[in-house]
DNA sequence: CAAACGATTTTCT
DNA sequence: GAAAATCGTTTGG
């Protein structure tokens, strides 16, 4: 079942992030259809975090589409190489997201092995919001897309994820941010081999 | 109009 | 473990 837009037009944006670990995302064009389950995220809680695009409620061409009503995605450049991969949460002109740092492959793995050039299943295909981007074929034409397909969306295949397993921890590449970096606001599911290993555990 | 920087990944030592 | 790669966005002149 795709996920409805009432998943994300919530006003907890670090409960959707926790809540979106198990869910799959599922991109789906030229006839390419890739699946992957979501093991990692972030929580951005817009304008009264530091680490977050929206900070302080800046509002420019690039950070428009986080002031959309949830559901969207938000994809932008980081170091001019790599895409990251956003859900937006929240209502019209709240700047939420929801950055998801890593999947678990599910379906079409050959076109994810195509997609990042490499020749079998390793855990860094898809660990890293830069990867899993990439892996998916996800870039910055997906900005401002809905996620509700045919495209691309967010599904949920009736994983359950014991809470129990469900790890809660400070973010990772933010210390900019200053005392909004020990948030924890970075969740992930335990013992996962796709959960990227990025500094700051 | 010019300059600096970043929610990262890969590669080399 | 450290450093390079690389460019759109943002900020300052």
């Amino acid at each position: 079942m795709i996920l409805p837009e009432s998943f994300y037009t919530r006003e907890d944006v670090v409960q959707v992030a926790s809540e979106l670990l198990g869910k799959v995302l599922v991109t789906n064009f030229n006839g390419e259809y890739t699946a992957g389950m979501i093991v990692e995220t972030e929580a951005y809680a817009g304008v009264i975090d530091k680490a977050s695009h929206a900070h302080g409620g800046r509002r420019t061409s690039r950070t428009e589409v986080m002031y959309s009503k949830g559901g969207v995605a938000y994809v932008y450049l980081c170091y001019g190489i790599h895409h990251l991969f956003n859900v937006v949460t929240h209502f019209k002109d709240t700047p939420h997201a929801v950055l998801v740092r890593a999947l678990e492959p599910l379906d079409g793995i050959p076109y994810m092995l195509q997609r990042r050039n490499k020749e079998k299943l390793v855990s860094a295909v898809t660990a890293g919001p830069g990867a899993l981007s990439a892996a998916m074929g996800i870039d910055k034409h997906m900005t401002g897309a809905r996620l509700s397909g045919p495209d691309i969306y967010i599904e949920d295949r009736g994983i359950q994820i014991k809470s129990k397993d469900i790890i809660a921890g400070t973010r990772v590449g933010v210390a900019y941010a200053q005392d909004d970096a020990m948030l924890p606001y970075r969740f992930w599911i335990k013992d996962n081999k796709y959960v990227s290993k990025a500094k700051g555990l």
